[in-house]
DNA sequence: GTCTATACAAAGATAGAC
DNA sequence: GTCTATCTTTGTATAGAC
């Protein structure tokens, strides 16, 4: 696996036993293609998290459930390395608003998804503060699957910062 | 800014105003290039992160303070994104083992230094559990910025949290 | 809608002179 | 050591036929 960018077409219409021709009259060029596909991305990417949102119990573990989520749409996945979004994110030099929206639409969905969470734990204007510490938690999980380390415990070493720093917001100091 | 590998080498040719040729019969061909810069910004780095340990009272401030060395680090630099060594990790394709080990070490000397340092807060085998959930926490603040977060703001909510986890570590629980 | 063949541009690297 | 000029490869995209 390696970076999107710098993936050339060849290698994906090879993949897709496709022709060019037949690509770009889908896609129009190559970044409406990863357009389209990290798209789906953050569409299976939202329904397994509301899922294991949906199935945890207490408000507690439903802000937790990020990383259930995590654990278990990279098993459904072929073994990418870490994530798209921010992979791309980190490649590309410049983007069609199209695309820059999408990979914005990943950071918006984990704040403002985990905000609502935490606004179950904490009280008044301290749920996006709380939300924000969690988004950094959950994207250095990613950044350490990037950095090699085994992925299960990049997401349970993840999952027990995140609830201790829940419990410590929970409790008083900021 | 922008990915070290997409970055073509005539626009670094056309910055350092040098001829191509010149380039290469110093550097052998564009991963020499990144490679020794690499080396220069982790030795930079090194230096700068083992100044704000020294400078750091308590045991706890000294583990701390790899999130003030972050802050000084990029005030000495140009504003670049996030981190060179993940960014460069997560472009290249495929990389020579020179690079690999520069990118590599980046990760090493995190883990490695971290270890030590934690090493005067909790007991026996628990020092590299602790190292590898504040690398996390430091690479969390790294993402946030790749995330188009305010830097500043990221590296103290880095430290709060990584502060809580110490805290957590010192107490009792794994 | 999909193909083959190809145009066009960008990028990494080198030759040979000074 | 550094330059100008250029070669070669790779990569994105399109033309025109079926």
């Amino acid at each position: 696996m390696q970076g999107v960018t710098v993936t050339p077409v060849d290698a994906i219409l090879e993949r897709a036993r496709v022709s060019p021709a037949t690509l770009y009259a889908h896609f129009g060029n190559k970044e409406g293609l990863i357009t389209q596909a990290l798209q789906r991305r953050l569409s299976a990417w939202d329904r397994t998290w509301q899922q294991c949102i949906d199935a945890a119990d207490t408000p507690e573990e439903k802000v937790l459930a990020v990383f259930d989520a995590l654990a278990q749409h990279r098993r459904s996945l072929h073994p990418s390395r870490w994530c798209v979004f921010l992979g791309v994110t980190a490649e590309a030099p410049s983007r069609g608003p199209e695309l820059e929206d999408i990979l914005a639409g990943d950071t918006r969905l984990l704040a403002d998804r985990l905000g609502e969470l935490a606004a179950g734990l904490v009280g008044a204007g301290r749920s996006e503060n709380l939300a924000q510490h969690l988004v950094l938690v959950y994207t250095g999980v990613l950044g350490m699957i990037l950095r090699g380390a085994d992925a299960d415990t990049a997401i349970a070493d993840g999952r027990r910062i995140a609830a201790i720093t829940v419990s410590a917001f929970g409790t008083a100091d900021a």
